[in-house]
DNA sequence: TTAATATTCAATATAATTATTGAATATAAG
DNA sequence: CTTATATTCAATAATTATATTGAATATTAA
């Protein structure tokens, strides 16, 4: 085998994987099945695709080798194959934050209509959590909360946070996060939080970063 | 501004950018231009592709803003727009080596031809390096040396390592390295020095790879 | 001014990607 | 066995990506 060949063999291959992430549904698939696994109809749900259009996606995503399946009557759940799959989103996702300003402005724009939501770090949360002086609470469906979450974080999505807001406590601080820095439950949280008179913020990114930082989880 | 018009709005945008990079010689160029800015002609040359289809693909990734240009006389000259580029690009690449079987069953069959290559990582190089045991050579192109290279290094392509072979030390290890791992110079070069007699290794991956891990440069 | 060179542009043909639709398959429940 | 449900498959049309070719543009040197 010539260089050329083999560089053309080896560039071929890794484009492949790119190509398979090179979509904005597919990519919002990822996002979603880094919160955990979810069968096809779970994901189509989530992601406002058609059925057959979600399973398409998905076998371009498991061709490639980013997902894998996992079979329970006649259900498939489909999940990350790895967390170097979720790493490479990550880095894609900061990269698009950092450099392309469109991003930015699209995120601004929404937040907006979010006035005054403030984010934290999770560095900031670890430490404020070791003081115990901050109410953790994870926003997303119960499904993803089950499949792992913050350490000692309350799963009270949107509907169950406006029941639950005369048993929480004025006096701590509330932090709401969800499935990561697009994900909008979290936003939708804090606002509520603060209309009700809570100091609430937003945790920046998401569980799967938590994850990743080797942050303790549940 | 609703959820879903946001999400798509957000995830088409990043999708964008990894469009950008879902080609096998866009990935080919940007792992070139990791070394240091290059012309079209140099890009093109070093690629094999034609120059009107590398201008065009040079095009593509200055449109998702993962390069930028610089222009001198009739010479346009384009470069990484940021680390965060490189990041990403390593990060797939990191996917792609730890998970396709496929791209490390290409990468064994070129090897096999350059028997007994052995690699050595940044971080035991770096400290070796500081015990001065280990000779140094970059073995990419003089352009790409000067743009930076590891500190302490020299460069000698193949070409010109052929004609130093007798000025080198017999006693000490020499550690070769290129542009990264799939980079083929640093394979023939240490081919060529153990059939000399010289105990030596290729560096596991490359410059770009050293600069990103904050070790000392030149 | 003219010639030479580097790069980009424009047009084209071919191939790949995508969403949609409806049918096919497989499993579980009645 | 029949029915219901989850998923996949197949066919289609519309769009997008790609390599090639030759022309156009811009800059430098003669």
């Amino acid at each position: 085998m010539d260089k050329r060949t083999f560089k053309n063999k080896v560039y071929s291959e890794l484009a492949g994987v790119v190509k398979a992430m090179s979509n904005p549904h597919r990519l919002e698939i990822l996002e979603l099945l880094a919160q955990g696994e979810y069968s096809v109809e779970g994901i189509a749900d989530q992601t406002d695709l058609e059925i057959a259009n979600a399973s398409q996606h998905l076998q371009v995503l498991k061709r490639a080798q980013l997902v894998e399946t996992r079979k329970e009557g006649t259900f498939v759940y489909y999940y990350l194959a790895d967390q170097s799959v979720y790493k490479a989103w990550k880095s894609l996702r900061d990269l698009g934050m950092e450099r392309i300003a469109e991003v930015e402005r699209i995120v601004q724009s929404f937040r907006e209509s979010k006035q005054g939501v403030e984010s934290v770090s999770s560095k900031e949360l670890a430490k404020r959590m070791q003081n115990k002086d901050v109410i953790v609470i994870d926003v997303r469906p119960e499904q993803e909360y089950k499949a792992g979450h913050i350490a000692g974080a309350l799963n009270l999505p949107v509907e169950e946070l406006k029941k639950e807001l005369k048993n929480l406590s004025l006096d701590s601080e509330i932090v709401a996060y969800c499935r990561g820095p697009f994900c909008v439950f979290a936003d939708e949280a804090v606002q509520m939080l603060a209309r009700e008179g809570f100091t609430a913020r937003r945790l920046h990114d998401g569980y799967p970063d938590w994850l990743l930082d080797g942050l303790p989880v549940e």
